[in-house]
DNA sequence: GACAACCTACGATAGCCATAGTAGGAAGGC
DNA sequence: GCCTTCCTACTATGGCTATCGTAGGTTGTC
């Protein structure tokens, strides 16, 4: 077995990440509460499993407490889109930004309200250079 | 074996993607063509082996003209690209886009060129609503 | 018309992912 | 002290991905 890695550099799989999502959503979590909160029904080892591969793979991290393991992100859900951000930037857009920026705002169905904010960053942006 | 969809509507792999960018940059193109090109070097049979696979799942259509196949893309760049950019925001931030976009603008170095077109994109989706 | 070159189809393998079962340890109730 | 319950560790399987080799067909050249 190959020892885990401090600073994660890997891509989570599918089930990973959506395991991720609940940990992230509650900051510490056990297998049981994971197993409980996600809806897709599966059973608790499948749960027990992935999350010791995200161990492994130096995602979680876990201390022993009570009867069973308490497991922690060992970063931050802003922090793992940074890069899963950049390596979709790379994968679908050949490292263009621009483009991908273009299509999200062609495509999704932003509300006044969070384009105007969208523009308040872009002043600042270009206020900076 | 079963039958390839008119709109293929699954995803695409790591090598299976990078194999369909050699093709959309050129329209049309013939294994041969796609293993000179791509720069990480395999052995022509892999090459003939995704490409098979992909039109199996639709993404190529095939015609046999002089000794050997020509394959052409069945969906665009950009279209393949909406419905990716589409599950990226569902998987990495549950739909959101907002901060998705805003997340790029943080971590991308846009040129300034490139942010006073999207300060116009924006204005112009304002003006939209 | 035989040989070389090139092509496709099919089979093979190793690795990883999703999913789950079993075994064995800890802990609490009676 | 024993039985039930819960937990982790390990093992297993089916499916898909990346990668390639071989076999057999077609074509162009002398």
């Amino acid at each position: 077995m190959t020892k885990s890695k401090p600073a994660p550099d890997r891509q989570l799989t599918e089930l990973e990440l959506e395991l991720m999502h609940e940990v992230w959503n509650r900051g510490t979590c056990t297998v049981r509460e994971v197993h409980d909160a996600y809806p897709k029904k599966l059973a608790y080892t499948t749960i027990a499993t992935v999350m010791k591969v995200l161990e492994q793979k130096g995602f979680l991290s876990a201390t022993k407490r009570d009867k069973a393991h308490t497991y922690e992100p060992t970063l931050t859900r802003e922090a793992y889109s940074r890069g899963a951000l950049k390596h979709v930037t790379e994968r679908l857009y050949r490292g263009h930004a621009a483009p991908m920026v273009a299509q999200l705002l062609d495509e999704s169905e932003l509300t006044r309200a969070e384009l105007m904010q969208l523009r308040e960053l872009l002043k600042s942006k270009l206020a900076a250079r």
